[in-house]
RNA sequence: GCGCCAGUAGCUCAGCUGGAUAGAGCAAAGCACUUCUAAUGCUUAGGUCGGGGGUUCGAAUCCCUCCUGGCGUACCA
């Protein structure tokens, strides 16, 4: 990457020079200045560093500047310092020009890294099969999946999974729901569980096994088959809703299967025991979590001798570590905010490297419509599902718009706001460069082949070489972006891409009467095309050659 | 009460491992289509970074405190 041939240059440079040796070089960090005038890179070294040296920052940033100019690399256009002690670097265009060919050589892997090789389990999503996916499920598909893309392009060996809650009372309350629809359709009394479930897509379910057993004796059934029938069927929505959002799973882990029906919990069981994690109190068996980081204990065995929750997702995670993964993400609603500590610390209390552990928390969306919040009504039962808004919004849409805010922020969605043809409508401008793009590429084939022979030196006015150290940026974008979990930052990064493009469509004219200079500009073209159609992808979201 | 997230331009939000004059989009005012797609471009205006302390060369960013909003605080899952 550019920014780290620019950080070894300098650290190369100074430690040629004896009195330089004390300086820690880990400090040397270079960003992108924001305003145009201090370079392309910035060091604060000399600020960080003066100290040590007991000098002053101004002081020590001259002598860096004349141990580097001494040098006389090519690779520099200008370097200078500037008060109170930083350091702005000029990189020569030809530089830029030549790094462009990278992008084109590199292609779909452009921005990608390699070798990493670690194993990461991601879980995200893991709506319970109790019901449709709705709106507060959508962010947590969009970023889970976005996250899940990220890593698999950061080098990572990905495995998505989808964790079914399909044990416990839940189920018990779905199967009996279902069967007073079933009652219904069959135009018996019927009454609902307390607690039941009440939405619509019960009543769709009952017509269906209704229809296709068509007997009278289907309420004879015991409880297991209505709740198989319900799940199977709510699983097979989910997947298709999920399959509309070009969502897909790796590993779908049932609870009832691999939690329950196998000696999983008794051997989690056994090891905290052996842990000296478990002790009884009042007829249950409670985690000593409050030993191991978190403020108070848990029940894990309930008085009625079942497992709680809880304990079932100790296993499940304890269960992740077992089978070997490198980094474990869990994609949580912010309101599960408080299971991280009890969690941690029960990892903690079975031996298991906290540090492979990680969590994101996703904040609700409120979702507007028409100056109101229609998020969601638990009350009537009523509810956006995910099919609602696709049945209105594309996908590429929906989705961009879900990660192109930070995770931890709870942000509204204004529905009126993205309608097609807004103005209020980032994907759309996005999309529509990419798209433009396209339009000449597909006028010209100069250029279009291998790079031999082009003349990329011509790429010099100022809005390409902004074009180009623009795109040369994506790399970092992506690493910072993967490291922090944060896709709103490739995003952000693809809107102000764009608006650089736009810009430059509006005042370059790409295919000109000069042959030599068509061709280069149709190489950087083909650049803007890849990082635009890379990025987008890692969103989940397409990139049309027309609009 | 305790815990987590948030409070930045009229609105929706970036920026938060401390850095140089606080950014973007929308909305507002004005301008540009005989042009490779105007779903575009170019101007202008808009801010005590919730309040108050502190840390230091430097704070939207770190610490303390208070205020406001959201969420959570089960032998439910």
């Amino acid at each position: 990457m550019l920014k780290d041939k620019v950080a070894n240059k300098i650290k190369e440079f100074l430690a040629n020079d004896s009195k330089f040796s004390d300086l820690d070089f880990s400090k040397l960090s270079l960003s992108i200045p924001r305003n145009t005038e201090h370079g392309d890179y910035s060091t604060n070294f000399a600020l960080v560093s003066s100290g040590k040296l007991k000098t002053r920052p101004m002081d020590l940033a001259r002598d860096i500047l004349e141990i580097i100019n001494r040098n006389k690399d090519p690779f520099f256009d200008n370097i200078s310092v500037e008060e109170p002690g930083f350091i702005n670097f000029k990189i020569s265009n030809n530089v830029y020009q030549e790094y462009l060919k990278d992008i084109v050589i590199k292609d779909a892997k452009f921005g990608s890294s390699t070798g990493n090789g670690k194993k990461v389990l991601i879980e995200f999503v893991s709506a319970n099969p109790t019901g449709l996916l709705h709106l507060g499920h959508l962010r947590n598909a969009a970023v889970g999946d976005s996250i899940a893309r990220m890593l698999k392009f950061s080098g990572y060996n990905v495995t998505k999974e989808y964790y079914i809650n399909d044990y416990g009372n839940q189920i018990r309350l779905l199967a009996e729901s279902l069967k007073a629809r079933i009652a219904e359709n069959l135009g018996l009394d019927f009454e609902l569980p307390e607690g039941g479930y009440k939405g619509d897509y019960l009543i769709d379910i009952a017509k269906e096994i209704v229809s296709s057993s068509n007997s009278n004796s289907i309420l004879d059934n015991d409880r297991s088959f209505f709740s198989d029938f319900a799940i199977e069927y709510l699983k097979k929505e989910i997947i298709k809703d999920l399959k509309e959002l070009d969502i897909s799973f790796d590993s779908w882990y049932s609870e009832k299967e691999k939690v329950h029906d196998s000696d999983l919990l008794l051997e989690v069981r056994e090891l905290i025991k052996a842990n000296n994690g478990l002790y009884e109190k009042e007829n249950a068996e409670w985690i000593k979590t409050s030993d191991f980081g978190d403020n108070d204990d848990w029940v894990i065995r309930k008085t009625d001798n079942t497992s709680t929750y809880f304990m079932n997702d100790i296993a499940y995670h304890h269960d992740k570590y077992r089978r070997g993964f490198d980094l474990i993400v869990n994609i949580w609603g912010a309101d599960h905010h408080s299971h991280i500590a009890r969690l941690n610390a029960s990892m903690n209390l079975l031996s298991n490297d906290l540090n492979k552990l990680k969590f994101v928390l996703i904040q609700f969306v409120r979702l507007i419509k028409d100056g109101k919040d229609v998020s969601m009504s638990k009350r009537s039962g009523s509810y956006t599902t995910i099919k609602d808004m696709l049945d209105e919004f594309n996908k590429d849409l929906v989705r961009f718009m879900m990660v192109s805010r930070s995770s931890d922020s709870h942000f509204d969605f204004d529905l009126d706001k993205c309608r097609e043809g807004s103005d209020d409508n980032p994907i759309f401008y996005i999309q529509y460069a990419s798209a433009r793009i396209n339009s000449i590429l597909s006028k010209n084939k100069e250029g279009s082949g291998s790079l031999d022979g082009i003349d990329l030196s011509l790429l010099k006015e100022e809005q390409e070489i902004r074009l180009i150290k623009k795109m040369l940026n994506f790399s970092d974008v992506v690493l910072e972006s993967s490291n922090t979990m944060s896709p709103h930052k490739i995003a952000f990064y693809l809107q102000e891409l764009a608006k650089i493009f736009h810009s430059y469509y509006k005042n370059t004219k790409v295919l000109v009467d000069d042959l030599e200079l068509t061709k280069a500009r149709i190489v950087l073209l083909r650049s803007l095309k890849i990082i635009f159609t890379n990025g987008l992808n890692l969103l989940g979201v397409s990139s049309p050659e027309r609009m």
